[in-house]
DNA sequence: CTAAGCGCCTGCATGC
DNA sequence: TGCATGCAGGCGCTTA
């Protein structure tokens, strides 16, 4: 489900809500997410904390907590966060509940569990396996034509650059396909082929359609929605994604669908060398 | 070290 | 209506 722009959507759905709130209790009712949920690091870091900021680096959402420590929150393909009133029918695959007041909750949802939760201690957050590894922000000036031209010794497929968390923090399936469509860059051109011009094409590409993305609440294929269960409208505005054999916006030729690195790949083959 | 493939899970659409 | 198949916003781990 959710690439970076549904995540910051997210993020700022729930901010203004959770932000100096108080965890009260926390309800784990299935653990065994991508990684079995540490229940004992909830209680000591989480329950009875003040939550001080929302934050979002990569796909992961970011919840400070008064102490320090940091709730970290990763929602796979399917996973959900949304604001409830208690009373509220608990829908299926509702996994922790967090009791924010007498009647508020927060509660993660995660059909298929490749979602995962857990927390570091005051400091610790940039030192996790999961967390230290991380490429640069795209939406941040680190993420520029040089640093791809950076790796322009790599033999590998552009569109596998792009999706590499390690290299470019956040970009997904749906964002990939959409930003080489507007930069014109076949998604299999290996890196170390693209010319400095089109390198500054591929991240003014990925920064706009990321942007817009934002603007537009995110892309709502099938179940995404923000804190507060509103669904994003980016689907709308895909150039490619999901478009095969359907007229490309540009020339009108036939959108491709091939598959790349077990994923699939949707591209015009006339505007896109 | 790099790069590609597998598998984790449930739900939904499609075709017979 | 039932069943089999394929596909899905991600990504860590294994293999080559």
């Amino acid at each position: 489900m959710p690439e970076l722009p549904e995540i910051e959507t997210i993020r700022m759905s729930l901010a203004p809500v959770l932000i100096g709130k108080t965890v009260q209790k926390i309800t784990v009712y299935k653990k065994e997410l991508r990684w079995t949920v540490d229940v004992g690091d909830l209680n000591t870091w989480v329950k009875n904390s003040r939550i001080v900021g929302v934050e979002r680096r990569a796909k992961y959402l970011l919840f400070e907590m008064h102490n320090g420590a940091t709730v970290v929150v990763h929602l796979g393909m399917s996973g959900r966060l949304g604001l409830f009133d208690e009373n509220d029918t608990m829908e299926k695959h509702t996994h922790i509940v967090f009791d924010l007041t007498p009647t508020l909750q927060l509660r993660y949802r995660d059909p298929r569990r490749f979602g995962y939760i857990f927390v570091t201690p005051p400091g610790k957050l940039e030192l996790h396996p999961r967390i230290k590894n991380l490429g640069v922000e795209p939406l941040s000036g680190r993420f520029h034509a040089e640093y791809v031209l950076s790796l322009s010794m790599s033999k590998r497929s552009v569109k596998s650059i792009l999706m590499d968390a390690a290299v470019v923090a956040g970009v997904g399936n749906i964002y990939a396909n959409e930003a080489l469509f507007y930069a014109h860059i076949h998604p299999a051109k290996p890196v170390c082929e693209l010319s400095c011009e089109t390198c500054s094409n591929l991240v003014a590409a990925v920064k706009n359609v990321l942007n817009c993305a934002i603007a537009s609440g995110g892309t709502t294929l099938n179940d995404f929605r923000n804190g507060r269960g509103e669904p994003g409208f980016f689907q709308l505005e895909l150039a490619v994604y999901g478009r095969a054999g359907k007229p490309c916006q540009n020339c009108g030729a036939e959108i491709l669908r091939v598959v790349q690195n077990q994923r699939s790949t949707f591209y015009c083959p006339e505007c896109q060398k």
